[in-house]
DNA sequence: TGTAAAAACTACTAGCAGGTAGATATGTTT
DNA sequence: AAACATATCTACCTGCTAGTAGTTTTTACA
């Protein structure tokens, strides 16, 4: 499980050949943006400083400069994690299950589902902090979620087509299920009363129960 | 439509009679909040200056100090907008509509998708950046909000016993509904392809769908 | 029109946070 | 062990921003 980092976010060690050195590099970025995305969760981006973050892993701001190029770069790297294994997932269903569109969307809003409590904080920092990525750090995760909601909508589209999901269905039903997913990492604690899986198991009822495929 | 600020977030001028003088206080105040929220909205509250927050009313920072006591009553004050005004619709389709359990729930989502469409910056101001209150204006409205969460439930918990609502309903409805609502501000714009009429409509039937109660 | 009070402003401070330069420590190769 | 390369730190700078003290402008009223 690694994290997707753009590899201009980074600045790169002139690694000769070792394949070993770069994965403690990585490895060390992984620790960053765990860090962070845990204190800019609670804290909020703008209120973190990269003090509060170095402290967190007994290091120093300094170091931090040696593998970010700045801030933003970290939050780039949060918000990509994210998106980028949402979108894996989904594409990853699409490929796989060759089963009815009911079973389809049921795969995607569990998996997806899951990644949402799984990786709850980086989501969460995705949502509200992504305006403050550069221009061109926005633009690139943008296409990311584009593609994703793309995709999501043409599933539905098919679903209605081929009679599965009820056709006076409407134009929002990919919007609201979207709605319901991004809705839990606000309530959802893994210390309540109810289960991760649990969680899920009304989500994907609730998702069928929208687009009409009960 | 005045602005509810708590009184003890503000700096009363001391007012001896004149009622028309403290409308004028009540006036400024208003418009400090509209100019902070969109600016919150947009730049987010810790990266947002009062000087910006100043200019945008063309005047200057002291002035806004004259009327709020530092940043973060500004910030409760927009907090309480979108909270109370929705808690207030709430409570006044639960006192006046006395029709089936159907027409209130719809009664209610309509009303309180209408407040979320009208006021979605201070929505989405205080979904993010309400960890930034103070412990005592945090406690006050987590009140509030915890008083709209309970009537909602209840209100579903209703109709499932007077069996218009599905029984084998989950548990989390009245939640998944919250999450519809919630969920439009992320993504609706007046500037939009679609009209507010036609959000709020699907995003009712949406909600009856999701309560089994179509 | 003169005067007092209220409202708003100018000019400042103190502390903080992103970012950096240069020093130090650690390891690696011959 | 020497010399080099890499990794991390100490100590600093600069610009910014919440908040304030004291002055000026405007308003209200006699």
């Amino acid at each position: 499980m690694t994290v997707a980092v753009s590899s201009d976010s980074l600045i790169r060690p002139r690694v000769s050949g070792a394949s070993l050195k770069s994965e403690f590099v990585a490895f060390k970025v992984n620790r960053i943006v765990e860090a962070a995305s845990h204190l800019f969760y609670e804290r909020g981006y703008s209120s973190c400083t990269l003090d509060n973050v170095a402290s967190q892993l007994s290091v120093t701001k300094p170091f931090l400069y040696s593998y970010f190029k700045n801030k933003e770069a970290i939050l780039a790297a949060i918000c990509e994690v994210g998106i980028s294994e949402a979108l894996a997932v989904l594409e990853d269903v699409l490929a796989h299950e060759h089963g009815s569109h009911r079973a389809r969307l049921a795969e995607v809003v569990r998996k997806v589902g899951q990644i949402v409590i799984d990786r709850k904080e980086y989501v969460v920092v995705y949502q509200r902090e992504m305006k403050h990525l550069s221009a061109d750090d926005y633009k690139r995760i943008l296409r990311l979620r584009h593609s994703f909601d793309h995709q999501i909508g043409e599933m539905i589209r098919e679903g209605v087509a081929s009679g599965e999901f009820r056709e006076d269905i409407d134009p929002f039903i990919a919007v609201w299920i979207g709605g319901l997913i991004s809705w839990i990492p606000t309530w959802y604690s893994p210390s309540g009363q109810r289960s991760a899986e649990e969680v899920i198991e009304y989500l994907v009822q609730a998702a069928l129960r929208l687009a009409g495929a009960e």
